[in-house]
DNA sequence: CGGGTTTGACCGGCGC
DNA sequence: GCGCCGGTCAAACCCG
């Protein structure tokens, strides 16, 4: 319920502002009333301010003014007690501007609030639509393994917060603070990489049986073993299931991650058990193999390897779905890669394979990611722009169909699109500062909406040209502030990063961008899981400590750190690409991109994984000390 | 001692 | 068929 607790957050700030905005127009009396009144609710606000544009000598009547009365008190003051003629319109005048000033504020008071109910209205929506899934998943799904982990796993989709505490006090904020894991484990996600990519990819049929992210809660158990292991591995994991293994493992979605990140992994929330490590042709940095543990059949697997020409970049490629809860802190990947696959699929169904250079598999379809945030490009024939594997991490023969997000800013290999971004006709909105806002936009939207400090990145879907145009949106920006690192108070990487941009001023939003994205949230699956993400990256933890609680909650109460260390021995065998070559080199040069990489993917400093307690005893503090 | 990591061996696919 | 290569296994090792 944290979204509904930001909104609600968000909406008393609109009131609180309306209120600034009213008080410094004047009526002394009345605001004195609505200071009373503040905490309490905001209706009881509403009838003030209702009294106060019904009867705005109210309060001249029974307050002296003080000091500090503004002018228009003063003058309505001296309206009741002189009365010259002149002076009576001037009053009747200043009277007029004020009662229309009020109206108006109290009319975009209104509609503010409109549109946050409609908001949370949708919100709730999503989150029965959710429910109602589940439940129908779970009266069809076979048992699994991890049943008793799954058995309260029924979460909000949306936003990846337990529902179980729909109530207004808050009280859920903290609630989890404390939980075992298997109480955590209730409020955790479902979220798979691939949605139906599995189903849907086969060389002889190209058609894309619509690729819905929702599948990736819907179906992650039958799916996922599908999706990567060999069959002889499924074997092994899935014990004597003798489940229908996929015959045709063509092709299949991978989501390749590049980011910056100075340590060895980017963590993503889930828990990855390093099962390999590979020198890679053609990159001297090893490439590690890990493997999801939060559940002991969870097919998805990870490889993780320094970009050759950049190593400060890492290559992070997620192949699999879930077929467990996943984190909180994990949903905001885990999502965002499905998301990214799901519009892989649908641009591979769609559009002709990759146009550029990218990586040399010939069903790899290349979308970018924007850094600051994930501006996601398809590869589309008309829209050139894309970003490339530099690492040839897929064979040339690879049947993946692999996504990139390109997380990077680095000119020499994005031609520093974050810039362009900036100028660019695909989002003129203001990107100051590299943070994790939402940006679904269209290429041609240019409607967009700052919500926040605006110290924004992009969090974003371009879609230039592909499935998502049709939903017509608008730019939305959800900033937030920047600096969730800062929350990070054991991590060195704090100091290297610390970003001031940590205010977390609320504006408004407008109407329109709200109700398209709205409508494209509720339209499109896909997007509901990216905003998912997104939406839990920003409001689950935009507030600073205040939501801390509940993603510290989740954190399990093993010794598994966010993500496990797989460059270590890398280091430790003098290889270049060792964590502390990169912590040498980057982490000074690049704390932005890192920080904002971080917010959104919780890197080693990373939110959801940085209390205390796993600070101090994660692999990768471990390495740092190590070396 | 349990769990995670390391690392050489092994396997299978692919190209020549 | 052979070699290359990516991916995985699993015993040894490490660490708290």
């Amino acid at each position: 319920m944290d979204l509904e607790n930001a909104l609600r957050r968000a909406r008393d700030e609109v009131v609180l502002k309306e209120e600034e905005r009213v008080d410094s127009s004047g009526d002394e009396g009345s605001c004195r009333e609505e200071a009373a009144s503040k905490v309490g609710s905001k209706r009881a606000y509403h009838e003030n301010n209702d009294r106060k544009s019904s009867s705005p000598k109210h309060g001249d009547s029974g307050e002296q003014p003080v000091g500090v009365a503004t002018k228009k008190g003063r003058t309505t003051m001296e309206a009741d007690t002189k009365a010259s003629s002149s002076s009576q319109k001037e009053q009747d005048d200043q009277l007029e501007s004020a009662r229309a000033e009020m109206g108006e504020v109290r009319e975009e008071n209104q509609r503010l609030k409109i549109y946050l109910d409609r908001i949370i209205k949708d919100y709730r929506t999503l989150q029965m639509q959710y429910y109602e899934q589940e439940e129908t998943k779970k009266s069809t799904d076979t048992t699994d393994d991890h049943q008793g982990i799954e058995e309260h796993e029924l979460v909000s989709l949306s936003l990846g917060r337990n529902s179980s505490e729909p109530t207004r006090d808050g009280k859920s904020k903290t609630s989890s603070q404390g939980k075992n894991h298997d109480e955590q484990a209730e409020e955790s996600l479902s979220l798979g990489l691939d949605c139906t990519f599995e189903a849907s990819k086969s060389d002889t049929n190209e058609t894309v049986p619509n690729p819905s992210p929702m599948n990736s809660f819907d179906e992650p158990k039958e799916e996922a073993g599908e999706a990567w292991p060999p069959n002889k591995l499924l074997k092994t994991m899935q014990g004597g299931d003798d489940e229908v293994l996929q015959q045709n493992p063509a092709k299949k979605a991978r989501v390749s991650v590049r980011a910056r990140c100075d340590t060895p992994t980017m963590n993503d929330g889930c828990q990855w058990r390093k099962y390999g490590q590979k020198i890679a042709k053609g990159n001297p940095c090893p490439r590690a193999y890990y493997r999801c543990t939060v559940a002991s059949s969870c097919p998805v697997r990870k490889q993780v390897q320094r970009c050759v020409e950049d190593m400060s970049i890492l290559i992070t490629t997620y192949e699999g779905t879930h077929n467990h809860p996943l984190p909180i802190s994990a949903t905001a990947m885990a999502s965002t890669t499905s998301a990214a696959a799901s519009m892989l699929l649908s641009g591979s169904s769609s559009s002709s394979r990759a146009t550029g250079p990218s990586t040399s598999s010939k069903y790899s379809s290349t979308i970018a990611a924007d850094l600051h945030g994930l501006n996601y490009y398809l590869s589309d024939n008309s829209k050139p722009k894309q970003f490339y594997l530099h690492n040839s991490s897929l064979s040339s023969s690879s049947p993946y169909t692999t996504i990139t997000l390109d997380l990077t800013s680095n000119p020499s290999n994005t031609s520093s699109h974050f810039n362009s971004f900036t100028t660019s006709s695909y989002r003129p909105t203001i990107q100051n500062f590299a943070s994790t806002s939402l940006n679904f936009g269209s290429s041609e939207s240019s409607n967009s909406v700052t919500w926040g400090n605006g110290f924004l990145g992009t969090y974003g879907i371009s879609t230039s040209g592909l499935s998502y145009n049709r939903n017509q949106l608008g730019t939305l920006n959800i900033g937030r502030p920047a600096m969730e690192s800062s929350i990070y108070d054991q991590s060195s990487y704090l100091q290297k990063n610390n970003n001031p941009a940590a205010a977390s001023s609320q504006q408004s939003l407008p109407a329109d961008t709200i109700a398209a994205a709205t409508k494209a949230i509720t339209a499109d699956p896909s997007f509901q899981s990216a905003l998912a993400a997104a939406l839990t990256s920003i409001i689950g933890t935009g507030t600073g400590g205040a939501n801390l609680g509940i993603v510290n909650s989740f954190v399990p109460k093993s010794k598994w750190g966010p993500v496990t260390n797989s460059f270590s021995s890398s280091s430790s065998n003098g290889n270049p690409c060792a964590t502390s070559y990169m912590n040498n080199t980057t982490s000074s040069t690049n704390s932005q991109s890192a920080a904002s990489l971080m917010a959104i993917f919780g890197g080693p400093p990373s939110l959801p994984f940085s209390n205390p307690t796993n600070a101090s005893s994660s692999p990768v503090d471990k390495k740092d000390h190590a070396n």
